[in-house]
DNA sequence: TTCTCCCTTGATAAATAATAACATTAAAAC
DNA sequence: GTTTTAATGTTATTATTTATCAAGGGAGAA
C-alpha cells in the first residue's frame, strides 16, 4: 500500500517523464514510511537488504533526485532527510525539533513568515529555498 | 586594533572567568575579520602560521566555545562560521545566502517571526536556538 | 610556595558524511 | 536497430566531525 506521497511522487514522474527507478523508488519509500529523520548512512543500511552492494553515491543520488522536485527535505542541522509531511511540495520548511527526545516536526506554513518576506523584498533577494530549524523543548520532555 | 566583538568577548571572558586561551583568541580574531563564512578547514589553514602543529580538535573546540556563548553561528547549511553580526549576542539567527556569489548576509532581526512564534506558544515548545536560512538570489546578481 | 583540582590543549586515531571520476547499463528518441 | 541520453555501478577519495587519553597550566587551598 503506497503513502499518499509516493502516489504523488510516482504520478509526478509520469507527468514529467522522470525516470522511476528501483533505487529512487525504495528510497522515497523508506523516508516517507519512518517518523523519525533517516541520515544517509541509515538509508544505505535499510537499503542492504533490497539492493546488494549499495554504495553512497546511488543513495545520495536518489536523495539528491527527491530534493530537487520538493518531495524530500534536508534537515541541514541534522545531516538527515525527512519526507515533506504536508504533501505541499513547497520550496522551503519550517522545522521544530526537540533536542531532549529528538522529535521533529515540520510545521505547515508554506509561505516565509511576512517580517523576512519584506525584508527580502526590500533587498530584491530573491528566495529559491529556505530552510528553518528551531531547536528547543517541546511540550513532552517539558 | 581589536574589532568590536572581539573586544565584548574578552570583556565577557572576564567577567564570567571564562579562559582567553590563545586558540580561542585567534579563531575569534580571524572569523571577526573575515567577511565571508570560514569553514573549519578555512580556519585551521589561517591559523597554521601562529598555531604550530594545529589540528581539527583544537579548532571545533573554539568554535564550541565561541558558539555556547553566541559570539559566533554556524550556518549549517554551508557547514560554515561567521561572527555574530550585530554584537546581539542572540540565540537564534537568519541568514541570507546568495547562490550566485556566495554573499551571506545575517539579517538583523533578533527574534523569531511572530508567525512561528505564535506556532511554538500554541504548542508549548520552548525555542532555545534557532537558525533560518535562505537561499536566492541577491540583487548584484539577478 | 607547593599541592591539587579542574579546565584546556596536544596528539593520535577513527567515525561519519559527501563527492569525484569513469565504466556500464538501460530507457528513450530517432 | 542504432544513437543518444540519463541513470546506475564501482572504486576511490575528500571533507567534516568526534572520541580518547595524555599532558599542560592557571587558580585557589594548605
Amino acid at each position: 500500500m503506497k503513502t499518499n506521497i509516493e502516489k504523488k511522487a510516482f504520478e509526478f514522474c509520469t507527468a514529467n517523464k522522470e525516470r522511476l527507478t528501483l533505487p529512487r523508488q525504495l528510497v522515497l519509500k523508506i523516508i516517507a514510511r519512518n517518523k523519525k529523520p533517516l541520515k544517509a548512512y541509515d538509508l544505505i543500511d535499510k537499503l542492504r537488504s533490497r539492493l546488494v552492494n549499495i554504495k553512497p553515491p546511488t543513495v545520495y543520488r536518489a536523495l539528491d533526485f527527491w530534493q530537487k522536485h520538493n518531495f524530500i527535505h534536508r534537515i541541514e542541522s541534522l545531516n538527515a532527510f525527512c519526507i515533506c509531511s504536508a504533501d505541499h511540495l513547497h520550496k522551503g520548511a519550517q522545522f521544530i525539533i526537540c533536542n531532549s527526545c529528538g522529535e521533529v516536526v515540520e510545521s505547515d506554513s508554506c509561505n516565509l513568515p511576512k517580517i523576512i518576506d519584506e525584508f527580502l523584498k526590500k533587498n530584491t533577494f530573491k528566495p529559491l529555498k529556505w530552510n528553518i530549524e528551531i531547536n528547543g523543548i517541546c511540550q513532552n520532555c517539558n
